[in-house]
DNA sequence: AGTTTTCTGTCAACTGCTTGACAATCGTGA
DNA sequence: TCACGATTGTCAAGCAGTTGACAGAAAACT
Protein backbone atom coordinates (compact mmCIF):
# COMPACT_ATOMS: atom_id res chain seq x y z
CA UNK A 1 0.00 0.00 0.00
CA UNK A 2 2.25 2.70 0.78
CA UNK A 3 5.40 2.15 -0.67
CA UNK A 4 8.42 3.84 -1.14
CA UNK A 5 8.41 6.08 -4.15
CA UNK A 6 6.18 8.50 -2.59
CA UNK A 7 7.91 11.63 -2.16
CA UNK A 8 8.60 13.04 1.53
CA UNK A 9 7.10 16.65 -0.18
CA UNK A 10 3.90 14.50 -0.67
CA UNK A 11 3.42 12.87 3.19
CA UNK A 12 4.44 16.59 4.77
CA UNK A 13 1.27 17.63 2.52
CA UNK A 14 -0.91 14.43 3.66
CA UNK A 15 -0.31 16.33 7.19
CA UNK A 16 -1.95 19.53 5.79
CA UNK A 17 -4.87 18.01 3.68
CA UNK A 18 -5.19 16.28 7.07
CA UNK A 19 -6.22 19.58 8.77
CA UNK A 20 -7.56 21.15 6.33
CA UNK A 21 -10.34 18.22 5.95
CA UNK A 22 -10.76 18.18 9.86
CA UNK A 23 -11.54 22.07 9.15
CA UNK A 24 -13.78 21.21 6.44
CA UNK A 25 -15.53 18.45 9.08
CA UNK A 26 -15.96 20.49 11.73
CA UNK A 27 -17.83 23.15 9.40
CA UNK A 28 -20.06 20.49 8.37
CA UNK A 29 -18.90 19.83 4.94
CA UNK A 30 -19.47 16.54 3.81
CA UNK A 31 -18.05 16.12 0.19
CA UNK A 32 -15.00 18.66 -0.88
CA UNK A 33 -13.17 19.23 -4.30
CA UNK A 34 -9.42 18.76 -5.14
CA UNK A 35 -10.22 22.67 -6.36
CA UNK A 36 -11.82 23.79 -3.26
CA UNK A 37 -8.89 22.37 -0.73
CA UNK A 38 -6.52 23.44 -2.90
CA UNK A 39 -7.52 27.04 -2.06
CA UNK A 40 -7.51 26.45 0.96
CA UNK A 41 -4.52 25.55 1.44
CA UNK A 42 -2.76 27.65 -1.86
CA UNK A 43 -1.91 24.61 -3.76
CA UNK A 44 -3.42 23.36 -7.26
CA UNK A 45 -5.65 20.93 -7.54
CA UNK A 46 -3.34 18.68 -9.92
CA UNK A 47 -1.40 18.92 -6.59
CA UNK A 48 -3.48 17.42 -4.28
CA UNK A 49 -5.04 14.57 -6.73
CA UNK A 50 -1.49 13.49 -7.50
CA UNK A 51 -1.18 13.21 -3.62
CA UNK A 52 -4.06 11.20 -2.47
CA UNK A 53 -3.34 8.74 -5.82
CA UNK A 54 -0.09 7.66 -4.41
CA UNK A 55 -2.33 6.07 -1.89
CA UNK A 56 -5.55 4.70 -3.96
CA UNK A 57 -8.71 6.40 -5.25
CA UNK A 58 -10.64 8.01 -2.80
CA UNK A 59 -12.49 10.23 -4.60
CA UNK A 60 -15.52 10.01 -6.90
CA UNK A 61 -15.52 11.14 -10.48
CA UNK A 62 -17.93 14.54 -11.06
CA UNK A 63 -18.60 14.55 -6.69
CA UNK A 64 -15.15 15.16 -5.01
CA UNK A 65 -13.91 13.40 -1.55
CA UNK A 66 -16.29 12.49 1.16
CA UNK A 67 -14.49 14.40 3.73
CA UNK A 68 -15.40 11.93 6.57
CA UNK A 69 -13.95 8.72 4.55
CA UNK A 70 -11.21 10.53 3.13
CA UNK A 71 -10.26 11.58 6.99
CA UNK A 72 -10.39 7.67 7.93
CA UNK A 73 -7.54 7.03 5.37
CA UNK A 74 -5.31 9.68 5.72
CA UNK A 75 -5.93 8.73 10.06
CA UNK A 76 -4.71 5.36 8.91
CA UNK A 77 -1.76 6.45 6.80
CA UNK A 78 -0.36 8.92 9.06
CA UNK A 79 -0.97 6.14 11.53
CA UNK A 80 -2.64 9.12 13.83
CA UNK A 81 -5.38 6.17 14.54
CA UNK A 82 -3.88 5.21 17.06
CA UNK A 83 -1.81 6.81 20.43
CA UNK A 84 2.13 7.15 20.49
CA UNK A 85 3.94 7.23 23.73
CA UNK A 86 6.49 9.75 23.45
CA UNK A 87 9.88 10.64 25.00
CA UNK A 88 10.66 14.11 26.16
CA UNK A 89 14.36 15.08 26.65
CA UNK A 90 15.06 18.80 28.31
CA UNK A 91 13.04 20.09 31.09
CA UNK A 92 14.33 23.80 30.31
CA UNK A 93 11.73 26.42 29.29
CA UNK A 94 11.11 25.05 26.10
CA UNK A 95 10.71 21.85 27.71
CA UNK A 96 8.13 22.23 30.26
CA UNK A 97 5.89 24.31 27.11
CA UNK A 98 6.45 21.08 25.75
CA UNK A 99 4.81 19.11 28.50
CA UNK A 100 2.10 21.26 28.90
CA UNK A 101 1.21 21.58 24.68
CA UNK A 102 -2.28 20.92 24.97
CA UNK A 103 -1.88 20.04 21.05
CA UNK A 104 -0.14 16.28 21.69
CA UNK A 105 -2.59 14.78 23.81
CA UNK A 106 -5.80 16.10 21.52
CA UNK A 107 -4.19 14.10 18.64
CA UNK A 108 -2.94 10.76 20.22
CA UNK A 109 0.68 11.74 21.17
CA UNK A 110 1.40 11.10 24.96
CA UNK A 111 4.22 12.46 26.46
CA UNK A 112 4.74 9.28 29.39
CA UNK A 113 8.67 9.21 30.18
CA UNK A 114 10.51 12.71 30.91
CA UNK A 115 13.84 13.04 30.77
CA UNK A 116 16.57 15.34 32.50
CA UNK A 117 20.44 15.42 33.65
CA UNK A 118 20.05 18.27 36.29
CA UNK A 119 20.38 16.57 39.32
CA UNK A 120 17.79 19.01 41.62
CA UNK A 121 14.83 17.53 38.96
CA UNK A 122 15.68 13.89 38.59
CA UNK A 123 13.58 12.02 40.93
CA UNK A 124 10.92 15.02 41.51
CA UNK A 125 7.41 14.82 39.94
CA UNK A 126 6.49 16.78 37.03
CA UNK A 127 2.26 16.30 35.87
CA UNK A 128 2.30 13.44 37.55
CA UNK A 129 5.67 11.27 35.58
CA UNK A 130 8.85 10.97 37.51
CA UNK A 131 11.90 12.89 35.74
CA UNK A 132 14.66 9.96 35.02
CA UNK A 133 18.10 10.82 34.45
CA UNK A 134 19.68 10.49 30.61
CA UNK A 135 21.73 7.59 31.90
CA UNK A 136 17.88 5.74 32.32
CA UNK A 137 17.11 6.09 28.86
CA UNK A 138 18.07 2.75 27.65
CA UNK A 139 16.11 1.29 30.57
CA UNK A 140 12.85 3.39 30.74
CA UNK A 141 12.65 3.87 26.65
CA UNK A 142 12.26 0.28 25.79
CA UNK A 143 10.17 -0.86 28.32
CA UNK A 144 7.01 1.76 27.76
CA UNK A 145 7.66 0.77 23.98
CA UNK A 146 8.65 4.27 23.04
CA UNK A 147 9.68 5.20 19.38
CA UNK A 148 9.33 8.81 19.66
CA UNK A 149 11.25 11.56 21.33
CA UNK A 150 10.79 15.14 21.46
CA UNK A 151 14.51 16.69 21.86
CA UNK A 152 14.70 20.06 24.27
CA UNK A 153 18.37 19.74 25.23
CA UNK A 154 21.01 21.94 24.65
CA UNK A 155 22.72 22.41 21.35
CA UNK A 156 25.78 20.07 22.83
CA UNK A 157 24.22 17.84 24.25
CA UNK A 158 22.05 16.81 21.60
CA UNK A 159 23.84 13.98 19.40
CA UNK A 160 24.78 12.14 22.36
CA UNK A 161 21.29 12.31 23.64
CA UNK A 162 19.84 11.63 20.55
CA UNK A 163 22.60 8.07 20.19
CA UNK A 164 21.19 7.23 23.58
CA UNK A 165 17.58 7.34 22.48
CA UNK A 166 18.10 5.09 19.08
CA UNK A 167 20.01 2.29 20.44
CA UNK A 168 16.60 2.07 23.03
CA UNK A 169 14.89 2.23 19.94
CA UNK A 170 13.59 5.38 18.82
CA UNK A 171 13.09 6.09 15.49
CA UNK A 172 11.24 9.16 15.00
CA UNK A 173 13.09 12.17 17.13
CA UNK A 174 11.32 16.10 16.98
CA UNK A 175 14.88 17.82 17.38
CA UNK A 176 14.25 21.40 18.59
CA UNK A 177 18.44 21.67 19.22
CA UNK A 178 19.73 23.72 16.44
CA UNK A 179 22.10 20.84 15.56
CA UNK A 180 21.78 18.73 12.32
CA UNK A 181 21.79 14.83 14.01
CA UNK A 182 23.44 12.25 12.43
CA UNK A 183 21.36 8.99 12.71
CA UNK A 184 21.32 5.87 10.80
CA UNK A 185 18.64 4.52 8.12
CA UNK A 186 15.35 4.18 9.31
CA UNK A 187 15.76 7.28 12.11
CA UNK A 188 13.64 10.11 11.25
CA UNK A 189 14.32 13.24 12.07
CA UNK A 190 12.33 16.82 11.92
CA UNK A 191 14.03 19.87 13.11
CA UNK A 192 12.13 22.46 14.63
CA UNK A 193 14.02 25.55 14.90
CA UNK A 194 12.63 28.80 14.70
CA UNK A 195 15.67 30.94 14.22
CA UNK A 196 16.38 28.77 11.23
CA UNK A 197 13.11 30.08 9.61
CA UNK A 198 13.16 33.98 10.89
CA UNK A 199 16.61 33.74 8.99
CA UNK A 200 15.36 32.30 5.97
CA UNK A 201 12.78 35.23 5.78
CA UNK A 202 14.93 37.83 7.00
CA UNK A 203 16.86 36.74 3.96
CA UNK A 204 13.75 38.19 1.77
CA UNK A 205 13.06 41.00 3.86
CA UNK A 206 16.87 42.38 2.98
CA UNK A 207 16.95 41.32 -0.67
CA UNK A 208 13.90 43.89 -0.04
CA UNK A 209 11.87 45.05 -2.82
CA UNK A 210 13.28 42.58 -5.70
CA UNK A 211 10.36 40.15 -4.56
CA UNK A 212 9.83 36.45 -5.54
CA UNK B 1 23.59 40.64 -5.54
CA UNK B 2 20.98 38.39 -4.37
CA UNK B 3 18.55 37.83 -7.29
CA UNK B 4 15.95 36.15 -7.17
CA UNK B 5 16.62 32.60 -9.19
CA UNK B 6 17.95 31.41 -5.90
CA UNK B 7 15.62 28.51 -4.93
CA UNK B 8 14.08 28.87 -1.40
CA UNK B 9 15.85 25.45 -0.75
CA UNK B 10 18.73 27.05 -1.34
CA UNK B 11 18.21 30.10 1.36
CA UNK B 12 17.28 27.28 3.79
CA UNK B 13 20.16 25.72 3.72
CA UNK B 14 21.80 29.06 4.41
CA UNK B 15 20.64 29.38 7.94
CA UNK B 16 22.31 25.36 8.62
CA UNK B 17 25.39 26.44 6.90
CA UNK B 18 25.45 29.51 9.14
CA UNK B 19 25.14 27.18 11.84
CA UNK B 20 27.81 25.16 10.91
CA UNK B 21 30.17 27.96 10.66
CA UNK B 22 29.42 29.40 13.63
CA UNK B 23 30.38 25.88 15.28
CA UNK B 24 33.54 25.58 13.09
CA UNK B 25 34.90 28.93 14.82
CA UNK B 26 33.70 28.43 18.79
CA UNK B 27 35.97 25.09 17.85
CA UNK B 28 38.95 27.39 16.50
CA UNK B 29 38.96 26.05 12.93
CA UNK B 30 39.77 28.76 10.44
CA UNK B 31 39.06 27.44 7.44
CA UNK B 32 36.89 24.19 6.18
CA UNK B 33 35.93 22.22 2.74
CA UNK B 34 32.57 22.17 0.66
CA UNK B 35 33.42 18.32 1.78
CA UNK B 36 33.59 18.85 5.29
CA UNK B 37 31.21 20.95 5.58
CA UNK B 38 28.69 18.36 3.42
CA UNK B 39 29.86 15.95 6.25
CA UNK B 40 28.69 17.79 9.25
CA UNK B 41 25.06 18.47 7.37
CA UNK B 42 24.83 15.16 5.70
CA UNK B 43 24.94 16.96 2.18
CA UNK B 44 27.00 16.63 -0.79
CA UNK B 45 29.94 19.04 -1.53
CA UNK B 46 28.57 19.79 -4.85
CA UNK B 47 25.26 20.98 -3.30
CA UNK B 48 27.38 23.38 -0.58
CA UNK B 49 29.22 25.01 -3.38
CA UNK B 50 26.26 25.33 -5.83
CA UNK B 51 24.58 27.05 -2.88
CA UNK B 52 27.17 29.17 -2.09
CA UNK B 53 28.01 30.16 -5.58
CA UNK B 54 24.59 31.56 -5.76
CA UNK B 55 26.22 34.78 -4.00
CA UNK B 56 29.53 34.66 -4.78
CA UNK B 57 32.66 32.84 -5.25
CA UNK B 58 33.92 32.55 -1.27
CA UNK B 59 35.95 30.14 -1.28
CA UNK B 60 39.51 29.32 -2.56
CA UNK B 61 40.34 26.77 -4.98
CA UNK B 62 42.86 24.27 -3.73
CA UNK B 63 42.25 25.70 -0.03
CA UNK B 64 38.23 25.89 0.66
CA UNK B 65 36.54 28.14 2.64
CA UNK B 66 37.40 30.91 5.29
CA UNK B 67 34.89 30.54 8.26
CA UNK B 68 35.40 34.13 9.55
CA UNK B 69 34.78 35.59 5.99
CA UNK B 70 32.45 33.37 5.11
CA UNK B 71 30.81 33.59 8.49
CA UNK B 72 30.70 37.42 8.00
CA UNK B 73 29.10 36.63 4.08
CA UNK B 74 26.16 34.80 5.34
CA UNK B 75 25.22 37.04 8.33
CA UNK B 76 25.02 40.28 5.39
CA UNK B 77 23.24 37.56 2.67
CA UNK B 78 20.86 36.29 5.58
CA UNK B 79 20.08 39.86 7.01
CA UNK B 80 21.52 38.88 10.69
CA UNK B 81 23.73 41.46 10.82
CA UNK B 82 20.97 43.64 12.46
CA UNK B 83 18.65 43.52 14.66
CA UNK B 84 15.14 42.91 13.88
CA UNK B 85 12.58 43.91 16.08
CA UNK B 86 9.73 41.64 16.45
CA UNK B 87 5.87 41.74 17.62
CA UNK B 88 4.07 38.76 19.59
CA UNK B 89 0.82 37.81 19.08
CA UNK B 90 -0.42 36.02 21.42
CA UNK B 91 0.41 35.17 25.35
CA UNK B 92 -0.36 31.54 26.36
CA UNK B 93 1.51 28.64 27.15
CA UNK B 94 3.24 29.18 24.11
CA UNK B 95 3.51 32.83 23.80
CA UNK B 96 5.26 33.13 26.94
CA UNK B 97 8.07 30.47 26.06
CA UNK B 98 8.67 32.34 22.78
CA UNK B 99 9.22 35.68 24.92
CA UNK B 100 11.33 33.79 27.40
CA UNK B 101 13.78 32.75 24.77
CA UNK B 102 17.05 33.23 24.97
CA UNK B 103 17.82 32.26 21.21
CA UNK B 104 16.26 35.03 19.83
CA UNK B 105 18.13 38.46 21.21
CA UNK B 106 21.23 36.40 20.79
CA UNK B 107 20.80 35.90 17.23
CA UNK B 108 19.06 39.79 16.82
CA UNK B 109 15.54 39.44 16.90
CA UNK B 110 14.04 41.31 19.56
CA UNK B 111 9.81 40.90 21.18
CA UNK B 112 9.43 44.62 21.11
CA UNK B 113 5.53 44.32 21.45
CA UNK B 114 3.31 41.89 22.59
CA UNK B 115 -0.69 41.96 21.69
CA UNK B 116 -3.01 39.45 23.33
CA UNK B 117 -6.95 40.02 23.47
CA UNK B 118 -7.46 38.73 26.78
CA UNK B 119 -8.75 42.32 29.10
CA UNK B 120 -6.87 40.72 31.83
CA UNK B 121 -3.75 40.43 30.73
CA UNK B 122 -4.19 43.81 28.07
CA UNK B 123 -2.50 47.13 30.10
CA UNK B 124 -0.29 44.49 32.35
CA UNK B 125 3.36 43.88 31.69
CA UNK B 126 5.64 40.97 31.06
CA UNK B 127 9.13 41.07 30.47
CA UNK B 128 8.73 45.12 30.90
CA UNK B 129 6.85 45.02 27.79
CA UNK B 130 2.98 46.65 28.08
CA UNK B 131 1.26 44.35 26.67
CA UNK B 132 -1.05 45.45 23.83
CA UNK B 133 -4.85 44.45 22.64
CA UNK B 134 -5.22 43.01 19.51
CA UNK B 135 -6.93 46.55 18.02
CA UNK B 136 -3.55 48.52 18.71
CA UNK B 137 -1.56 46.19 15.71
CA UNK B 138 -2.45 48.93 13.46
CA UNK B 139 -0.63 51.53 15.52
CA UNK B 140 1.83 50.31 17.56
CA UNK B 141 3.86 48.34 14.68
CA UNK B 142 4.43 50.71 12.30
CA UNK B 143 5.59 53.36 15.09
CA UNK B 144 8.36 50.74 15.90
CA UNK B 145 9.24 49.87 12.24
CA UNK B 146 8.19 45.81 12.93
CA UNK B 147 8.60 43.84 10.21
CA UNK B 148 8.25 40.28 12.06
CA UNK B 149 5.42 38.82 14.04
CA UNK B 150 5.95 36.05 15.89
CA UNK B 151 2.20 34.34 15.55
CA UNK B 152 0.88 32.31 18.61
CA UNK B 153 -3.01 32.83 18.45
CA UNK B 154 -5.56 30.01 18.45
CA UNK B 155 -6.34 28.72 14.78
CA UNK B 156 -9.16 30.45 14.73
CA UNK B 157 -7.87 33.57 14.90
CA UNK B 158 -4.80 33.09 13.14
CA UNK B 159 -6.10 34.61 9.85
CA UNK B 160 -7.66 37.72 10.47
CA UNK B 161 -4.79 38.65 13.27
CA UNK B 162 -2.65 38.09 10.09
CA UNK B 163 -4.76 40.25 8.08
CA UNK B 164 -3.99 43.04 10.87
CA UNK B 165 -0.34 42.56 10.75
CA UNK B 166 0.36 42.88 7.26
CA UNK B 167 -1.69 45.71 7.10
CA UNK B 168 0.17 47.23 9.67
CA UNK B 169 3.19 46.14 7.54
CA UNK B 170 4.76 42.94 8.31
CA UNK B 171 6.33 40.90 5.78
CA UNK B 172 7.68 37.90 7.69
CA UNK B 173 5.60 35.90 9.67
CA UNK B 174 6.66 32.96 12.24
CA UNK B 175 3.25 30.89 12.57
CA UNK B 176 2.73 28.40 15.09
CA UNK B 177 -0.83 28.00 14.29
CA UNK B 178 -1.93 24.98 12.64
CA UNK B 179 -3.44 27.18 9.82
CA UNK B 180 -2.33 27.78 6.16
CA UNK B 181 -2.53 31.68 6.09
CA UNK B 182 -3.31 33.48 2.78
CA UNK B 183 -1.05 35.90 2.72
CA UNK B 184 -0.11 38.86 -0.89
CA UNK B 185 2.74 39.01 -2.83
CA UNK B 186 6.03 39.80 -1.27
CA UNK B 187 4.62 38.46 2.38
CA UNK B 188 6.57 35.39 3.82
CA UNK B 189 5.46 32.86 6.56
CA UNK B 190 6.84 29.84 7.92
CA UNK B 191 4.93 27.66 9.75
CA UNK B 192 5.88 25.60 13.07
CA UNK B 193 3.71 23.35 13.77
CA UNK B 194 4.86 19.93 15.77
CA UNK B 195 1.92 17.81 14.87
CA UNK B 196 2.62 17.96 11.66
CA UNK B 197 6.03 17.13 11.79
CA UNK B 198 5.62 14.83 14.16
CA UNK B 199 2.30 12.71 11.83
CA UNK B 200 4.79 13.10 8.67
CA UNK B 201 7.25 10.83 11.15
CA UNK B 202 4.33 8.34 12.52
CA UNK B 203 3.80 8.01 8.28
CA UNK B 204 7.24 6.04 8.30
CA UNK B 205 6.84 4.41 11.52
CA UNK B 206 3.50 3.09 10.35
CA UNK B 207 4.81 1.83 6.98
CA UNK B 208 7.20 0.21 9.12
CA UNK B 209 9.97 -2.13 8.05
CA UNK B 210 9.79 -0.98 4.22
CA UNK B 211 12.37 1.60 4.83
CA UNK B 212 13.06 4.90 2.75
C1' DA C 1 -33.43 9.08 -22.04
C1' DG C 2 -30.24 12.20 -23.45
C1' DT C 3 -27.35 16.17 -22.61
C1' DT C 4 -24.63 19.03 -19.85
C1' DT C 5 -21.75 19.89 -16.01
C1' DT C 6 -18.55 18.62 -12.68
C1' DC C 7 -14.63 16.51 -11.04
C1' DT C 8 -11.35 12.51 -10.54
C1' DG C 9 -7.19 9.78 -11.91
C1' DT C 10 -3.41 9.60 -14.84
C1' DC C 11 -0.26 10.49 -18.59
C1' DA C 12 3.17 13.10 -20.47
C1' DA C 13 5.43 17.42 -20.70
C1' DC C 14 7.76 20.62 -18.12
C1' DT C 15 10.31 22.82 -14.71
C1' DG C 16 13.71 23.00 -11.35
C1' DC C 17 16.92 20.96 -8.15
C1' DT C 18 20.80 17.84 -7.41
C1' DT C 19 24.78 15.52 -8.72
C1' DG C 20 28.98 14.14 -11.09
C1' DA C 21 32.76 15.63 -13.64
C1' DC C 22 36.48 18.49 -14.81
C1' DA C 23 39.25 22.55 -15.82
C1' DA C 24 41.26 26.15 -13.24
C1' DT C 25 43.71 27.56 -9.22
C1' DC C 26 46.29 27.55 -5.01
C1' DG C 27 49.75 26.13 -1.81
C1' DT C 28 53.41 22.78 -0.54
C1' DG C 29 57.43 20.34 -0.86
C1' DA C 30 61.17 18.61 -3.63
C1' DT D 1 61.13 26.42 -10.24
C1' DC D 2 58.37 22.62 -11.13
C1' DA D 3 55.30 18.87 -10.04
C1' DC D 4 51.74 17.24 -7.09
C1' DG D 5 47.68 17.00 -4.21
C1' DA D 6 43.73 19.48 -2.76
C1' DT D 7 39.66 21.99 -3.57
C1' DT D 8 36.71 25.46 -5.85
C1' DG D 9 33.29 27.11 -9.45
C1' DT D 10 30.58 25.68 -13.15
C1' DC D 11 28.63 23.02 -16.87
C1' DA D 12 25.81 19.61 -18.38
C1' DA D 13 23.39 15.50 -17.41
C1' DG D 14 20.24 13.22 -14.60
C1' DC D 15 16.48 12.91 -11.55
C1' DA D 16 12.42 14.26 -9.12
C1' DG D 17 8.40 16.89 -8.35
C1' DT D 18 4.78 19.85 -10.48
C1' DT D 19 1.53 21.07 -13.77
C1' DG D 20 -1.63 20.93 -17.71
C1' DA D 21 -4.62 18.26 -20.33
C1' DC D 22 -7.99 14.96 -21.15
C1' DA D 23 -10.66 10.65 -21.01
C1' DG D 24 -13.87 8.53 -18.03
C1' DA D 25 -17.52 8.56 -14.64
C1' DA D 26 -21.17 10.41 -11.85
C1' DA D 27 -24.89 13.35 -10.93
C1' DA D 28 -28.04 17.10 -12.34
C1' DC D 29 -30.87 19.03 -15.46
C1' DT D 30 -34.06 19.03 -19.42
Amino acid sequence: MSLRSVPDVAVRRLTQYYRALCSCRDRGIDVVSSQALGEMLNLTAAQIRKDLSYFGGFGKQGIGYNVHALLEQLRRILGVDRTWPMALVGLGNLGHALLHYQGFPEEGFRIVAVFDTDPRKVGTTVQGLTIHDDSEIGEVIPRLGIRIALLAVPPDKAQEVTDLLIRAGVRAILNYAPVTLKVPEGVWVRQMDPLAALESMTYYLVAGGERA
